[in-house]
RNA sequence: CGGGACGUAGCACAGCUUGGUAGUGCACUUGCUUCGGGAGCAAGGGGUCGCGCGUUCAAAUCGCGUCGUCCCGACCA
């Protein structure tokens, strides 16, 4: 492409809206363009690389044998009503009728319609397995879009559906896809993480997420220092150990006015953390429930979900937990409280420790589990943390953050058996189709590309993405012999198949080349002053030394750099 | 959905307190001089000041409403 008579812009200054390095990088490289809260429009540079992205994709799963389709956006909403996840995913649905009033929705995930697709094709365990996947676009409405492409409400996604008759053939063709996810990202050359991870409202069996390792991520991704272990820290187990009690003292009240929080009472009491305990009011699935774990400890929502079994888990509001604890947010505890106690393992452990006493302005101090109040159940409901114990080796824990770039699910028979799809087996019975599905957001991948790889001056993409692999800077387009080389040049890289773009603007040397390095192209060859000695300079992106090329040594130069 | 902030040219912003001609830098057009890491000078083009209603002789400025955007939190596939 030549950059005279095209669409193409960039922006000298950061742009306000963007709160993410990636989303900056790519607003100023004129990639993107925000359209409204989380919803972007791709232009002509941004673009390409994301069509790039998909490619990859897509030559990994055609390899393993999936076949691709593209299912409607628009879909009425009765079919999630079926699977009964109409009023799961319920306020992140953009919902709309149609001019008879007919309920649709804009598909924020697709289970069901493939589903519905399979069950047009399968009868008989000679129908099984088999996988379809497509690239479409998903509808999500979240409740706070952020960080440039990473959390948007209108994205593309690469979604794929296995079906298979049993779990053996789940296990395989989940391999197939987990591979082929690896193979991909490792094409893109990201930094990422396969971490176990919660189910969500995709229920089934086994979720694992592919993480990219950047600081923005918005997922606690736990490792181990010493073995494979990989976790979100969603469901990441703890480790706890039971220590002896120590002798009960007295139990007391402490009078602590207007000090409710933890970190007060540690700076005016001289308490330390692993002393208190923090007592939270959840409402589950609309029961109040006092969650009880250490003070220095958080509280696990996910694994209080699975704990219930529930479908909703959220703090009780304040007048709940005032009229439950009668007294003011910040003082309850579990004693003398009327409703169930669900306890982290490691509060078994803990002696003569303090808790709010259920009274504005007092805690008990040198409580005692049995003595003073009563458990209902003990356990694993806290974070683990930083130097934690690993549950798979002892090994010790560490964190990092991930953007969410892929997911796979194992979803078992929940689909299938929702909404009808059953074969017919060798032995003349019938059973459900065992499902599994596996998610890759492009838009995501390529913030996340982009997260991991710029400098002060712009993007460098791998060469396997960038938009352009080769960019070509004329100096002076006033020389002619500089404009003719140019011409040259670029007509013999085109030829050669080589993805090349041709800077003739009427520019400053300055503008070329921080354009160039902005928008992040590998390889820059430039046209200028060393012309009258038969050479070009060539640079890389990310390197800061330049080489001298003769004339007729480019383009065995840059096939050498493509290989 | 709670708390906070903001909406003025393509981008970043000033002007608003104290109502009276629409401003600056970058970008854009033309000319001259420059020309190897975001040039200088000069002359220009581009705005229903988010939208609506109100107050007023007069509203970017004051009031009410509304829509939108961003941040923190809640939520999150």
């Amino acid at each position: 492409m030549k950059l005279k008579s095209s669409y193409f812009f960039t922006l000298r200054e950061n742009v306000k809206d963007e709160d993410s390095v990636s989303g900056n990088l790519l607003a100023r490289s004129g990639m993107i363009k925000k359209n409204s809260s989380g919803v972007y429009m791709y232009l002509p540079m941004g673009y390409k690389v994301l069509k790039k992205i998909e490619q990859i994709i897509r030559e990994e799963m055609n390899k393993t044998g999936a076949q691709e389709v593209l299912m409607p956006s628009l879909i009425p909403e009765e079919i999630y009503e079926a699977s009964g996840r109409r009023a799961l995913i319920g306020a992140s649905m953009f919902a709309l009728k149609d001019r008879f009033g007919k309920p649709f929705v804009l598909g924020p995930t697709h289970e069901e319609l493939f589903v519905m697709a399979a069950n047009h094709h399968v009868k008989s365990y000679k129908d099984l397995p088999f996988n379809l996947y497509q690239f479409q676009t998903k509808f999500r409405d979240e409740p706070r879009p952020r960080f440039g492409l990473i959390r948007v409400r209108e994205f593309i996604m690469k979604d794929a559906y296995s079906f298979d008759k049993d779990l053996d053939g789940l296990t395989l063709s989940y391999q197939k896809m987990y591979d082929a996810y690896k193979a991909s990202f490792d094409r893109m050359g990201l930094n990422y993480k396969i971490v176990t991870a919660d189910t969500g409202v995709m229920g089934g069996l086994l979720s694992e997420e592919f993480q990219a390792v950047t600081d923005i991520g918005e997922d606690r991704l736990v490792l181990c220092d010493t073995c494979e272990f990989a976790s979100n820290i969603e469901v990441s187990p703890c480790v706890t150990h039971d220590i002896p009690l120590e002798p009960f003292k007295d139990l007391s009240e402490l009078y602590t006015p207007n000090v409710g929080k933890i970190k007060d009472l540690v700076e005016n009491y001289q308490i330390s953390e692993d002393k208190m305990t923090k007592s939270m009011i959840y409402m589950i699935d609309k029961t109040a429930v006092l969650v009880m774990v250490r003070a220095d400890d958080e509280i696990n929502e996910v694994k209080l979900q699975k704990l219930f079994g529930a479908t909703v888990v959220e703090l009780a509001s304040a007048e709940v937990v005032e009229n439950l604890s009668h007294a003011k947010i910040g003082y309850a505890g579990p004693i003398g409280i009327n409703i169930k106690i669900v306890a982290d393992h490691r509060i078994r452990s803990m002696s003569n420790f303090l808790v709010g006493a259920n009274k504005t302005d007092y805690h008990f101090q040198n409580v005692n589990v049995d003595r003073d109040f009563k458990v209902t159940q003990y356990a694993d409901i806290r974070n683990i943390k930083p130097n934690d114990e690993c549950p798979k080796c002892g090994g010790k824990i560490y964190f990092n953050n991930g953007i969410e770039i892929g997911n796979t699910f194992k979803l078992g028979d929940k689909y299938s058996k929702a909404l009808g799809l059953e074969y017919l087996d060798a032995d003349n019975t019938l059973h459900p189709v065992i499902m599994g599905s596996y998610g890759i957001g492009p838009g995501r991948c390529l913030a996340a590309i982009v997260e991991q790889n710029h400098d002060d001056f712009g993007i460098l993409w791998p060469k396997a993405l960038a938009p352009y692999t080769v960019g070509l800077v004329i100096i002076n387009t006033k020389i002619e012999l500089q404009n003719t080389t140019g011409e040259d040049l670029y007509q013999q890289l085109l030829q050669a198949g080589v993805e090349v773009l041709l800077d003739d603007r009427d520019e400053r040397a300055g503008v070329k080349f921080n354009d160039m390095d902005l928008i992040g192209i590998p390889l820059r060859i430039t046209i200028g002053k060393t012309l009258e000695q038969g050479k070009v300079e060539v640079k890389f992106r990310n390197e800061k030394e330049i080489q001298l090329v003769d004339l007729d040594q480019v383009l065995p130069f840059v096939k050498n750099f493509l290989k």
